[in-house]
RNA sequence: GGCCUUGUGGUCAAGCGGCUAAGACGGAGCCCUCUCAAGGCUCAAUCCCGGGUUCGAUUCCCGGCAAGGUCACCA
């Protein structure tokens, strides 16, 4: 048969580059000993989740740690998937969490490496896969979707593998005529890959993550170029990330399967293989079993989500860390004043199991990382969130900037030695003023002492509260104005005799602290009411009698 | 079902033939204390099972079991 004509047939196209253009046009890197260069490539499905952010993360770290290039390129190659906005959508939602590409899909440096979008490099793909015709290595099938499935259902039937190989590649060995009289119909065809490869025949695989892993040959003849002349995602990744010279392909475990035939399509091109590593997936929690985070099924997960619930950007991904490199945490609780970009973040490190996504420990590591911001910080942090989430009331609230900050720094613990954790994210930390804002005052007064003993305290309290009182004079009249009550001013007296007293000073404070704030619960009183001010204050006091 | 991967406390995990098996989150308790938070201290809780190899296995080998992934003209 004679394969350049039947090749010219198939693929007619007349500017398709040489082989020899390709290189040319797309040269080894030149970057330092040991800088890797990794990518994203997502389809452009909309919508990413914490799981690709997850990767993404370790794909941007590999890159910037070791001086590499981290791209963008855009899996187009399915026109069925394509959701409009979905790039933008990508790059902002990644650069939300401080994760930005060197180049790439909508980046400066298109050019670099371009185009980064799979469906405007066509004639690259079509020109290997003419080559790989011209040379025997490819051969083109016109079977329908039917016929597949027949010869699925007839492997299934008979506990054979599934799939288009040996016998059951019905064009693989069809003669000159029997092609061409199909060409002549018009029949649609795809090109497939005519494997060499045996599958009794396993080698052993070095992983970057995983390690040494088992690769059995792949012998099954993939479709390379579909019915519309755009290749398959197997194609198209040796090709790209051959010509984007990526040298460290991260990416989800779920494509291990499919190791074989990559490892296969890389040698027929002959190009050298990139080094692999695959990651294991973000686990959740379903009906008791774990599985795989999923887009469909689990839109809380969705990276807007964390933005509508106000989590800090940078606890999300330190979180993220602290999964990836399990030394991370430890080397962050070392060096507290350093950035996460400074930690040596290694891929080797990545656990090697999937794991169970922890909201706790988020919370926690959104805790720790939020205490450490300055009053104004937060303030900025917070109004961020209120400008796009907040009521109306949160944004006359935070239109006096001052006084939000006070009260922030009353919250976070500022000039203490040890800085409070109250705040975990946004939509929780505005909830957390509310309180003192007249407007969203709504106090549900539950005092746990009879309304006599209640007003007693109060009106005893108030008759000698002056806002100038440092913490110490203040502490000192409530503990008279506790006595006055029936209250034991000192805990030692109370604890001897129980009961000849209402309670203690504590009993006594909560209910000062209840008519002030609404709650038994809340950071220094004293403070508190200095920053409502002598007149609101005691207006509440006056408002809590019974 | 075939193939691949994984299997240390509730969760994330160190560990890499020899110790009372780190640490973090969560839980319980104590201390501190005007409450809460923070902080300090303490406690409970783990090597999937069965065979080997070995003087000795969480660690190595084999076999189970369980979980996850994958078997498309989707990526």
């Amino acid at each position: 048969m004679d394969l350049k004509k039947l090749a010219a047939r198939l693929i007619p196209d007349e500017n398709l580059p040489s082989l020899e253009e390709c290189e040319r046009a797309y040269p080894p890197r030149k970057l330092n000993e040991g800088a890797e260069v990794t990518r994203l490539a997502p389809s452009p499905t909309g919508f990413i989740h914490l799981g690709n952010l997850y990767s993404a993360l370790a794909d941007e770290r590999t890159a910037h740690t070791t001086g590499g290039i981290f791209y963008l390129r855009i899996e187009d190659t399915d026109e069925k998937r394509k959701v409009e906005g979905a790039v933008e959508s990508v790059i902002r939602s990644l650069d939300y969490f401080g994760i930005n590409f060197d180049e790439g899909a909508e980046i400066d440096g298109e050019n670099a490496y371009g185009p980064y979008y799979q469906r405007r490099r066509a004639p690259i793909y079509r020109a290997f896969a003419k080559d790989l015709l011209e040379r025997g290595l490819a051969y083109p099938c016109f079977c329908t979707e039917e016929e597949l499935d027949e010869i699925r259902r007839v492997q299934t039937e008979n506990k054979e593998i599934t799939g288009y190989y040996g016998k059951y590649a019905v064009w693989r060995d069809k003669t000159e005529e029997e092609v061409y009289a199909a060409l002549e119909k018009g029949l649609p065809f795809v090109i497939r890959l005519k494997s060499q490869g045996d599958v009794n025949i396993k080698h052993t695989f070095r992983d970057a993550i995983k390690g040494s892993i088992t690769v059995t040959e792949n012998n099954q003849d993939v479709v390379i170029l579909k019915s519309d002349g755009i290749p398959t995602y197997h194609f198209a990744h040796a090709v790209d990330d051959h010509f984007m010279r990526t040298t460290l392909v991260i990416r989800g475990e779920e494509w291990l399967s499919s190791l074989p035939i990559h490892i296969e399509l890389f040698k027929v091109l002959g190009f050298p293989l990139p080094r692999y590593g695959h990651t294991c997936s973000l686990m959740k929690v379903d009906g008791g079993t774990k599985r795989k985070l999923s887009k469909r099924k689990d839109p809380e997960l969705s990276l807007d989500f964390y933005r509508a619930a106000g989590y800090y950007p940078q606890a999300v991904i330190k979180y993220l860390m602290t999964i990836l490199n399990s030394n991370f945490e430890e080397w962050a609780a070392k060096n507290p004043e350093k950035d996460y970009t400074a930690f040596p973040f290694s891929v080797s490190k990545m656990g090697k199991s999937g794991a169970l996504f922890d909201l706790d420990k988020l919370n926690d590591v959104s805790r720790d990382e939020l205490s450490k911001l300055s009053p104004e910080g937060m303030y900025e942090f917070l109004n961020g969130w209120v400008k796009e989430f907040g009521t109306e009331a949160d944004r006359a609230h935070f239109e006096n900037r001052e006084y939000v900050i006070k009260i922030l720094a009353l919250i976070m613990g500022a000039g203490q030695k040890k800085r409070r954790k109250d705040i975990e994210r946004a939509e929780q930390g505005v909830r957390l003023i509310d309180y003192f804002f007249d407007d969203t005052f709504t106090p549900e007064y539950s005092f746990r002492t009879d309304d006599e003993t209640v007003n007693k305290m109060l009106s005893a309290f108030a008759r000698t509260y002056d806002e100038s009182d440092d913490n110490s004079a203040w502490f000192a009249k409530l503990k008279t104005a506790a006595a006055a009550a029936g209250f034991a001013s000192e805990n030692s007296e109370y604890k001897l005799n129980p009961e000849a007293f209402k309670g203690n000073v504590s009993d006594a404070a909560e209910i000062v602290r209840i008519a002030i704030t609404g709650s038994p619960n809340s950071p220094d009183l004293c403070t508190v009411m200095s920053i409502l001010g002598e007149q609101r204050s005691l207006a509440r006091i006056a408002a809590a009698k019974r």
